[in-house]
DNA sequence: CGAATACTTGATGAGACTCAAGCGCCGTGG
DNA sequence: CCACGGCGCTTGAGTCTCATCAAGTATTCG
């Protein structure tokens, strides 16, 4: 079954477009690696991606890091309910943000009606999201994991065959709860059995995507 | 680190308590393993449980279910934003239900504020519960996940060192992704180790609960 | 060109799943 | 009251997958 890999773009849930903010928002630049915000920051703002790839984590007591979720151009991310952000932020690439004030739940509800119901969607379709990379998570195989990423990562992209990765194996390896050599043993076997073909460490060629969504049945 | 079983009961959402619905809504019965409303039925519906347990999963293609949250007395569940359900949802034991008609999101986002914050915040939270969820998860051993899961029952139970288990051992399995052996084992080596006491298959006694929260660091 | 970084590949082992018995509890019927 | 089944739970043995440890290769960048 598909996952779906980052909250809708706004278009995708007013058929009338993005709704108007108070202000027309603050253009921020983070270079590759580094942090947005952190775990536990206040949820001041919340954010549009304009440019580049972002990625939410929570950091383990061991060290590990879960990585829950990847935005990219037109995706937005970074709102909360108590005030306080429940990830970090982090730049996987540089990126161009653009940061709306976020003054919690109240303004919104309180103000205008299109622009709650964005937010309402937004919230529903986290939650819908989460839930189907936690099924992942929990249930899938290394081969279903690695393919279901795959699928993910083409029907967000511009091309249904070509796939271009913007993070390293450390990154798909956090988001798929496995370790880089099983994702890099998992790619390196799909492409001897011919699935796919990996003619750069970062993009992957679709050679049989009916194979991949076989594997999630 | 903690995994919360369930959505908080309304009165945790807003101070002031529970909104007033325009109607008092349905009482409805259900048998154990009775199934409420399926996987893409109609969200016409949401609801509250009075008294018993419910669960909400989905069915794989290979006929393993995966248990998303269980609800018990106090918890609402089944609202939707884009008018159908998500998950099946069943009920574990005999429970007593309220349910509520669901008109969608604008009848509510047009209407009391109150009620909408009220909404917005059960969906928050459950994207938080489910994020947490799907990281133990995917991260987790059978040890960390069962510790897990004894302490947010105890947490949601009467008794912090009583906890009394409605569902079985599949219906834990399935909750946690392992086996219904694995869990009964890792259960069985806790009580070995002196940590649990198992005085009945469905009743655990929690002896010594900084171990099971040490093991999730 | 060299060094650092990222990725791949191999060998090994631990943990969980699978298959298969073996309890134990509880309700039913004799 | 006890014998009998049925069902849920536990336990055991073997297997398989993935994590770990350890090199080895490729790519990028100064």
């Amino acid at each position: 079954m598909p996952v779906s890999l980052a909250v809708p773009a706004p278009h995708a849930m007013l058929p009338a477009g993005q709704p108007a903010f108070d202000s027309p928002g603050t253009v921020i630049r983070l270079a590759a690696e580094r942090r947005l915000y952190d775990e536990g920051d206040a949820a001041r703002s919340f954010y549009q991606v304009i440019g580049g790839m972002v990625r939410t984590c929570v950091f383990l007591s061991d060290g590990r890091r879960q990585i829950d979720a990847f935005y990219r151009e037109g995706d937005v991310f970074g709102f909360e309910a108590d005030g306080e952000h429940l990830l970090a932020a982090e730049a996987v690439t540089d990126c161009t943000l653009l940061a709306h004030r976020w003054r919690g739940l109240q303004s919104v509800l309180g103000g205008d009606e299109r622009l709650a119901s964005w937010f309402f969607g937004h919230a529903m379709h986290g939650m819908a999201r989460t839930r189907r990379h936690g099924l992942l998570l929990g249930r899938g195989s290394a081969a279903q994991k690695v393919a279901a990423f795959l699928l993910e990562m083409a029907e967000r992209g511009g091309s249904d065959t070509v796939v271009d990765l913007p993070m390293g194996r450390q990154d798909i390896a956090d988001y798929l709860g496995l370790t880089i050599e099983t994702v890099s043993r998992t790619l390196s076997q799909m492409e001897r059995q011919g699935t796919i073909r990996l003619p750069a460490a970062r993009k992957v060629v679709l050679r049989n995507s009916d194979a991949l969504r076989d594997l999630n049945a």
